[in-house]
DNA sequence: TTAGGGTTAG
């Protein structure tokens, strides 16, 4: 290059040649000049070299320029606008806000763009600053400032100033005209959890257009008002604007919780039409509306139909089958996704960790557990319930609670979720323990904590305690449903306390078959035949036929010998085509499930040696003192047929088999009925016999057998 | 040169 003192004019020719040129060409041109020139010295060539610069929004070239025209003393006289631009887009908000402090006038474009910038970068607080002191500088807001910093507002929960903003709007006339400020002041209602707001805001519109409505759509989706949801979504098909994937996305959510198939599948169509049907989030939400609405074969014909399914559309998959009871695919489904290297979050582990809860599978959720801690989810409050959940429901209150006290958050589910966890394991204590402390944390008591604490009291035989609970939560702020009193009477009637169970269930408005079933329960413990009958009518006028109330009463007449009734309620049972559902009970031994039923003696490939082994068990057990307690048999049989009868149920074929198998550690059994007096006191006995503690999820609670007690101590 | 909405959980 050549040099003299007319360089600088040569230098700039040159560079006006680079002006079409491609950036990175210019870019390293610039570069050579740079080293190569040390012509820069005339404000001619710095002009043109520093339009190119902002052009191409290229930061580090304006830097050297007016790191030049420092060196040579010349005056910077640049549009401050620009750079702060520049420095915006080039994610240089140090730089940005440095030339911007500096600018003695700024145009208002200017303050939109850092509010805007903070916002983008979810920086909400520094927003609200910058438009605090746009405010008191005197510039006023314009439609695009008020349309960003609402977004800051419902994040930083600001709602008096946003109020106050929103007065400017309207002053403005800008509620009203534009509709991005519009949107913005529903969604920030929407987020503040005031969709009647919303609305009013949504109506002022003149124009209204698809955002403006979705916004609000989520907004009732979100808080649950499903059918206002889907009001709307009606509405704006009316008025002739175009639903698009963010509008499905949300209705669909809306129609799932509302359980409405038929509109789901209108809406699903619509989607079709318009072309909307294969963006994933609207594809994700159709998956969700079929799961919730139980058709699990569509969903699943929906997830084949995606592509590329991501940790939503796996979550909201895996979710909805352990929603549908399909807890077995729902973990298939889940070593799949972890298979094809999509990453779990916190809401794939914890519906994961529930599918294992709902089986009891406590293996295959200690191998979640290992994937929690791996991606750093151990502290997190939702995978961390659902560990609690998965230790409580395994019958581990300790390490439920060790998960519980590592958690940097606690909320009321995760404190509900430890409090169920010791209610159904029989830790009574230990859950009110916990209550008071949630109490004191201030922390406010939900339905299920109003559940949790009855059934405290319930499965650990505080029944005063209990219904001093039960009076003050009546009081309170919790509206009590029939679970709460199911709860109650379940307590009352075990107590043998009849009467005062019958009137709570006479106070319920809408008493259910579930709680007359508890009331009639109670009856078959404390063989009250009369209430009994009396219940029985009630509950066959409301559901003729009603299986469980039948099976009850069978086994009511069985426990007082009138063996002729017996007789009778089997045939009509059989003239109803009722049958008892068969007892059953799982054990996991090497991370295998084994199922047993009662009864059934041969179909499992090893049954020779399960019944040596519980032969073998059972003559142990009778040496310390076991005796059958024929009273569980609700057949009229010979005594002898009896015993035998008994030593058939299938928590007996289970043990043996897990004694046989010689796997170390508890026994975990899983039953789907009760467990009944003689197999609760031989359980009891092994457990003594074998040394090894037993422990038993039954279709209410748990049974901790160790050296010969139970945790139920007996009352269950 | 500046602006708005979604889908998964206990």
């Amino acid at each position: 290059m050549r040099r003299d003192h007319y360089g600088g004019l040569i230098v700039v020719s040159r560079i006006s040649s680079f002006f079409s040129s491609k950036a990175g060409n210019f870019r390293s041109q610039f570069r050579l000049l740079c080293i190569a020139s040390n012509s820069f010295t005339t404000t001619h060539t710095f002009s043109p070299l520093l339009r190119q610069c902002i052009d191409e929004r290229w930061l580090p070239g304006i830097k050297t320029i007016q790191a030049q025209m420092l060196k040579y003393g010349f005056p910077i006289q640049l549009s401050g606008s620009k750079l702060v631009d520049v420095g915006l887009k080039c994610g240089e908000i140090g730089y940005a806000r440095e030339v911007f402090d500096e600018m003695p006038e700024r145009h208002i474009v200017t303050w939109n763009s850092l509010i805007a910038y903070f916002i983008k970068h979810r920086r909400s607080k520094e927003a609200v600053e910058v438009y605090r002191l746009m405010i008191t500088s005197n510039v006023s807001p314009d439609e695009y400032t008020l349309s960003s910093v609402f977004k800051a507002f419902s994040d930083l929960g600001f709602e008096k100033e946003a109020q106050r903003s929103h007065g400017l709007a309207v002053v403005l006339g800008l509620e009203v005209s534009n509709v991005f400020v519009g949107s913005a002041l529903v969604d920030m209602y929407v987020k503040f959890g005031k969709t009647r707001e919303a609305k009013l805001v949504l109506d002022r519109v003149e124009e209204k257009d698809v955002v403006l409505i979705t916004a609000l759509i989520v907004g009732y989706s979100q808080k649950g008002e499903d059918a206002e949801a889907v009001k709307a979504f009606r509405s704006m098909l009316g008025e002739g604007v175009q639903p698009n994937e963010y509008t499905y996305a949300s209705v669909l959510i809306s129609c799932g919780n509302l359980k409405n198939v038929s509109n789901g599948k209108l809406i699903h169509g619509l989607m079709i039409k318009s072309g909307f049907d294969s963006a994933l989030g609207s594809q994700t939400s159709l998956l969700t509306m079929y799961l919730r609405c139980g058709l699990v074969d569509d969903s699943l014909w929906i997830f084949k139909c995606i592509e590329y399914p991501n940790q939503v559309t796996w979550t909201s998959l895996i979710s909805g089958l352990v929603l549908n009871g399909r807890e077995e695919m729902a973990l298939t489904e889940f070593r799949k996704m972890m298979r094809d290297s999509v990453k779990p979050n916190s809401f794939t582990l914890s519906s994961g960790l529930r599918g294992c809860s709902n089986l009891a599978m406590f293996e295959e959720g200690r191998q979640i557990h290992g994937i929690v801690t791996k991606y750093g989810f151990d502290r997190d409050k939702y995978a961390g319930s659902g560990l609690i959940d998965l230790y409580g429901k395994c019958g581990c209150s300790d390490m439920a609670r060790s998960v519980f006290d590592g958690l940097n958050e606690v909320d009321v589910i995760s404190v509900n979720t430890m409090m169920y966890s010791y209610a159904q394991n029989g830790l009574g204590r230990e859950a009110l323990e916990l209550f008071e402390r949630m109490m004191n944390l201030g922390l406010q008591a939900n339905d299920v904590t109003v559940l949790s604490v009855l059934l405290a009291c319930n499965n650990s035989g505080f029944v005063d305690e209990g219904c001093e609970f039960f009076e003050s939560f009546r009081k309170g702020k919790v509206v009590l449903t029939n679970d709460h009193y199911a709860c109650m009477v379940d307590m009352l009637g075990r107590a043998g306390r009849l009467d005062e169970a019958e009137r709570l269930v006479n106070e319920v408005v809408n008493p259910d078959l579930v709680l007359w079933r508890t009331l009639l329960s109670a009856c078959k413990i404390h063989r009250n035949v009369e209430m009994a009958e009396r219940l029985k009518r009630k509950i066959l006028e409301m559901a003729p036929g009603d299986e469980g109330a039948l099976i009850l009463m069978s086994n009511l007449y069985a426990s007082t010998g009138k063996w002729n009734r017996v007789i009778e309620m089997k045939s009509d049972m059989r003239g109803m085509k009722l049958k008892k559902s068969p007892a059953m009970s799982w054990v996991d031994v090497d991370r295998e499930t084994h199922t047993f039923m009662a009864g059934d003696l041969f179909s499992h490939p090893n049954s020779e040696q399960i019944l040596e082994t519980l032969e073998e068990l059972i003559k142990k057990a009778k040496k310390v003192g076991y005796v059958e307690d024929k009273s569980c048999v609700f057949q009229d049989m010979e005594e002898s047929a009896k015993e035998r009868s008994l030593h058939q149920h299938s928590e007996k074929l289970a043990i043996a088999f897990a004694v046989w198998r010689n796997a170390g550690g508890s026994i975990r059994i899983l039953k789907n009925l009760r467990v009944c007096v003689d197999c609760h006191s031989w359980i009891k006995i092994v457990s003594r016999v074998i040394k090894r503690e037993i422990i038993c999820r039954d279709s209410k609670r748990f049974h901790h057998f160790r050296d010969g007690s139970c945790s139920c101590r007996d009352y269950w």
